[in-house]
This record gives C-alpha cells, sequence and structure tokens, in this order.
DNA sequence: GCTAGCACTCGAGGCCGGAGAGTGCCAGTA
DNA sequence: TACTGGCACTCTCCGGCCTCGAGTGCTAGC
C-alpha cells in the first residue's frame, strides 16, 4: 500500500488527502471547489475535478450521487494514513492530559488500563480498548488456600499485582487442617510462572493421596482458567456512550452490533487480536480491511504496549470509518509509550 | 397512589390499562376504536372518548396532536403499575431461563451477580444492573501482606467471598521480615468486620513503631476503600446494546446521556439508591418520578435482594417509559429472589 | 496541461391536495 | 341519566410537483 501512494503523484495524493481532511472534520461530501480553495494547490476546480474522476477510477474515492461531492472509500483513507509521516504529531492539551494522568503514580496495572481507555475515550470521542498482559508468564509470588467453611478460596497472587481467584466447594473428607498442610505445599509453586506451576501441580497432583489429588487439580485449573482458557484475557472497554453521539452518524442498527460486540469479551477480544496480529507498533484497520469492523463500518487504532522487550498488551480506540486518525493515532501511541513504562516499571 | 385507582371508577381504569398495553404493544399513539374492539367494555368507541377525554384532564393521558391517539403520561403508567395485582406473572420461557441459570451452582456471588444481570437483560430486552453486597458488615477471613519486591501488596479476603487488594510502595525501612512480621499480626483481624477491622488498625497502629505505623494505616485505608468510601460499591451492567435497539425510538441525545451514566459507576450508584431507598420489595420508578430517568426518559424496576433478613443488594433493569413493565417486573421479581437463596446461602 | 464555460444530474426542501385516522360534540334514544 | 350514532373538523402522512443549488463531466480554447 505505501507504494501506492508515490504511484499515485504528488497531486493526486494532495488533492485525496484534503477530501480526507475535509470530509472528516465536516462529515459532508466534499466538492471541488472546496478543494480548489483550501488546498493551495494553485489550479482550478476543474483540474480538481478531473484528479476526483482519476482518484474514483482508481477505487480511493466515491460518491453518494452524481451531483454530490466526493466522500474517501476505506482504501482513501488507508492512503491518507500510510502517508503520514511516522511521528504525527500530538495536540498539546492532549499531551497535557496524558502527562497529566500518569503524573499520578497508581500502582496497579488493571487500574491503569482502566483509566486509561478513559482517557482514550476522552481525548478522541471514541471508545477506548485495552487488552491487558496475559498471566502465563507472569512468575507466582504466592498460592493459598482459604477455608472459608463450606467452600474452599483458591487465591493466586502474580509478580505483576495479578489476583486470581475461584471458590471451590471444599471436598467433604477434607478437614482444616488438611486444607492448610495442602496451601504448604503449594508454597513450593513461588517463583514459577501460572505455567510451569500447573504442570507442577499434576506432578505433586499424581504424587498426591486421593483426598488431595482433588483439590490440587482444582488449582492447576484455576491457574490455567486465568493464564489460557476462555475468560482468562479479558477486554477493558470505556466511552461506549461517545459511540452514540449524534455526531458519529451510525445507523442503529450498525451502532447496535457495534456495542453488542464490545459486551461480548471474548468476540471482542478475538477481533483485538485479528487485527493487531502481532504489528510491533501502532497499527490501523480501517473498515471493510477487517469483516468485522466492516460490519460495524468502523476503525480500530491499536498499539502494544510493552514490559521491557515482550509485549504484554494492547491499547487503542475503535470509532467510526470517518476518524480523525492523525489525533487518534497520536493519541493511542502516547497513551502507549507511558503504559509501556508503567509496565516495564512493574516488571522490574 | 394506590388509592387513585378506585377513585377513578372501574371503567375508566379499564380503559387506561387498556391503552397502557396497546402503546406498550404497538408504539403507536392509540385510538378510541381499537380500544373499545379490543377491551370487552361493550361499549362503543364514543363512550370511549369520553372516558379518553376525562383521563387525559385527569393527567393520566396525553395526545401529540388533536388527531392522534392517546399516549399514557408518566402517571398513567404509574396508575397500571400499582394496579396490578402483586403475584405478576412470569412467562413459562422465562421461569425456565432463570431456573436454569441458577441451577448451575456458581460460588462467587459477584460472578453471579454479571450473570443475572446479563440474564435479565436477555430476558426484557432492557439494559440490567445490579449493585452487589458491600463490605462494611462482612467479617474478614484473612488479610494479607504480600511482599512484591520493590512494592506491598495487602490482600483482604471477605467471608462471602471478596478479595480486595491494593499495591503500595514498600516503605524504604521495611525488610522482608519486617513486612512478614506485620502480617502475622494482622492475623488478630480475622473474624471482625471490614467495619471493626479498621478501628482495631488503628488501635494497632498508635502502639506500633513508626515504621509499622504507616503500612497499618494503609491497611486500614485499604478496608475503608473497600468497605465504604468512593468505589467501594460499584454497579454491574449489562445488555447496553438493548438499549440501542431500533424499536426503542430514543432520541440520540435523550440515549446517549444515559449510556454516559451507565458508564459512571459513581453517578448510577447514586441514582439506583435514590430510587430504591430502603425499599423492602420491587419498587418501579417511572420517567419524570425521579429527575434523572425522568432526563432518560426511561423507568427503572429493582428489587433488593437479602442474606437472611438484610438487604445486601440491588437488582433491577433500565429501559424506556414505555416498559413492559408486568414483564420486567416478574423477571426482577424472579432473579432476586434466587438471588437472595444464593446470598444467604452464601452467608451461612 | 490547464481552465472557463456550460449543459446536465440529482437531492433537498417547499407547497399542495387527498386520504385517513382520530377527535369532540350534539342530538337522539333506552 | 348514560350511552350511542352521526358528523364536522383537525391534523398528519404521503405522493406529486416544482424550484433551487451544488456539483459534476465534457469540450473548446488558451
Amino acid at each position: 500500500m505505501a507504494e501506492g501512494r508515490t504511484e499515485l503523484g504528488p497531486r493526486k495524493a494532495a488533492v485525496l488527502h484534503a477530501i480526507v481532511e475535509e470530509y472528516v472534520r465536516s462529515g459532508e461530501p466534499v466538492g471541488s471547489e472546496t478543494i480548489a480553495e483550501a488546498a493551495g494547490l494553485g489550479v482550478s476546480s476543474a483540474t480538481i475535478r478531473n484528479e476526483m474522476a482519476a482518484l474514483e477510477e482508481l477505487g480511493f474515492l466515491t460518491h453518494p450521487h452524481t451531483s454530490a461531492g466526493r466522500i474517501p472509500t476505506d482504501a482513501g483513507y488507508r492512503h491518507y494514513v500510510d502517508a503520514q509521516p511516522h511521528g504525527v504529531r500530538l495536540r498539546d492539551a492532549h499531551r497535557r492530559a496524558i502527562a497529566g494522568y500518569f503524573a499520578e503514580a497508581i500502582l496497579d496495572l488493571e487500574e491503569v488500563l482502566k483509566g486509561s481507555v478513559q482517557l482514550l475515550s476522552r481525548l478522541t470521542q471514541y471508545a477506548g480498548l485495552a487488552v491487558p498482559p496475559g498471566a502465563s508468564e507472569e512468575p507466582i509470588v504466592r498460592v493459598e488456600l482459604i477455608d472459608m467453611g463450606p467452600t474452599v478460596m483458591i487465591l493466586a497472587v502474580g509478580q505483576h499485582g495479578r489476583v486470581d481467584k475461584r471458590v471451590i466447594d471444599r471436598p467433604g473428607s477434607l478437614d482444616a487442617d488438611g486444607v492448610a498442610s495442602i496451601g504448604t505445599k503449594l508454597q513450593s509453586l513461588q517463583g514459577l510462572t501460572y505455567l510451569d506451576a500447573q504442570a507442577q501441580l499434576l506432578h505433586l497432583a499424581a504424587e498426591a493421596s486421593a483426598i488431595d489429588h482433588d483439590l490440587l487439580l482444582h488449582v492447576a485449573e484455576t491457574l490455567r482458567t486465568a493464564s489460557q482458557g476462555e475468560g482468562a484475557t479479558h477486554v477493558v472497554v470505556g466511552g461506549v456512550s461517545n459511540l452514540t453521539d449524534e455526531a458519529q452518524a451510525w445507523r442503529r442498527q450498525t451502532l447496535r452490533r457495534l456495542v453488542e460486540t464490545l459486551e461480548r469479551e471474548q468476540e471482542m477480544l478475538r477481533v483485538l487480536q485479528d487485527v493487531t496480529a502481532d504489528r510491533e507498533d501502532l497499527w490501523v484497520t480501517i473498515g471493510t480491511e477487517h469483516p468485522t469492523t466492516g460490519e460495524w463500518e468502523a476503525s480500530i487504532v491499536t498499539a502494544p504496549f510493552r514490559a521491557g522487550e515482550a509485549t504484554v498488551g494492547t491499547i487503542g480506540v475503535v470509532g467510526p470509518t470517518r476518524m480523525d486518525y492523525l489525533s487518534a493515532m497520536a493519541s493511542v501511541r502516547a497513551v502507549a509509550k507511558r503504559l509501556s513504562e508503567v509496565a516495564t516499571e512493574h516488571e522490574a
């Protein structure tokens, strides 16, 4: 796609980009006159019209009816986004807001993510999204069994501050001391990752008495659920109300589908995995480039954040394809950068 | 209000209720002809028209323009709701869905609430809401300090399965053994309620060395935040996408304000506290009866759920004032009943 | 290669008039 | 007195018709 830009020739590109910006700003189809005046190309509207016709031929523009102005296609937005110099500028007010938010040290990564999603949704006026780090590779600090009468709570604490719990029925044959003694065994899991701890637990279970066996398997299952299975990872969402704004002229039906999916974490997670797909850096998915965003007539801007070298999570926004990409990209990039700092610090 | 019904006279009441039901069903203003045919009152449409005019005079009906049918006012809905015999019937399919959901024993109350909210939103096609139990009166099972290197995690576990955590910077002057020894002291909190434990901690802090002092205060603060302050209680929301449905003909602006507030837990909590206000039983708040629901053109149906005798939480739905009140009331009541059973069992 | 000019297209919005739904009222009836 | 049939009236909705204007595509000419 990036070569598509040079193939276009500088003037066509300038016209296309001017149309994208004008359309994003106004929401109205853009006419040749407007571009001739605004874009400062020093040519008449007739020339612009020729360029527009060519751009439409190439699939970058379309128009709702003969006598209307042009609007960008998804390919048009794509060209615009790809043509942006990499260091997109961040509005001062936004820079300050981000700096302000991260200035107060919050020590819980999950909390920071919630706040970041809110922050992004406020800055961009779209909905914010984040995928928190999974647990597989996180070292375990503590696993405890807590005797709660008829039930037992299994509690696991990870090095980076995650806490996973599960309540199970207490095996009838096990008394308080029994629970406590298994609890002591679990001390040995300290330092292992969630993944390794599971293997270790299966070992322990194999050697243990029949009574202990079940409970140990439950613990393994808890760690598995926390780190791998369905529901292990969830998606943090915020600012959905922004999407119901008047200005975001979504059709009711489309909006509904989008909001519905945002409520279904597992589905949303899958979409986010698709659209990030091991990207090293900021990535934009525009409308029909992905079947799901296509159905929503929406675009997603995401960036990974890292702890040290390793990518541990994703943050971004979702909004209409008619999106202020530059601003959204700048905000997401900046927040991801700060989050990486927080996550890296956490790691240490 | 309940007397308002008898004051109306049986036929006026019948006409009013028929209009409410027809309007809720169709969404169109209801004409006298329709009621004369449907309501089985054995009178002509002219008589119905007279009754309608009287009901409008009394403030139970209104009409959008001269030649349109009538629609109920909030007072009209109120009369309708109050006139319902108390044991409202639950549709069979709904009864089965609720029984099915509660058949699988889930041991974590917070999880059950999330599921219940989803369930209610699915059954009613409105948005589900729940306020989980606060912690103030919950006995503490365990409080732990977990040494995580540069930080310390404070972890509190309540009798009913809640887990609260907070991560703080480790006081520079305190080593691992120091943390552990304070941890041992915290064992004495077991069995106290969150509230009592705070007082106890202030005692301990007063007697402790300066180094331990701060940490103990942090623990007290953690318990306080978990049980009382802002953010102690949150609101579980589900099925927001139902509200964006085409059929719910909300104006964009109104919908936006509703969704916005649903995202702000503290604000939503306040509204829910207002509209439940120590009600012993199912309660319906209709449109302008509360300033906030008035602004949304929405109604809220809520019911408390109990653990033993004490009310511990609230569950309900929010939808347009043009709501199927009977169905919503029946569903909310049934779910609240089941939740009470779960919560009571939990308690034991 | 660009531009001025112009014919053409098509949607938006205003106006009209008829159809239809529903009302309010009145005179008549049991 | 309470209800009803009848009827004039009101108002929205909808389709048809028109004009206006924005914007296009094309062509001839610089």
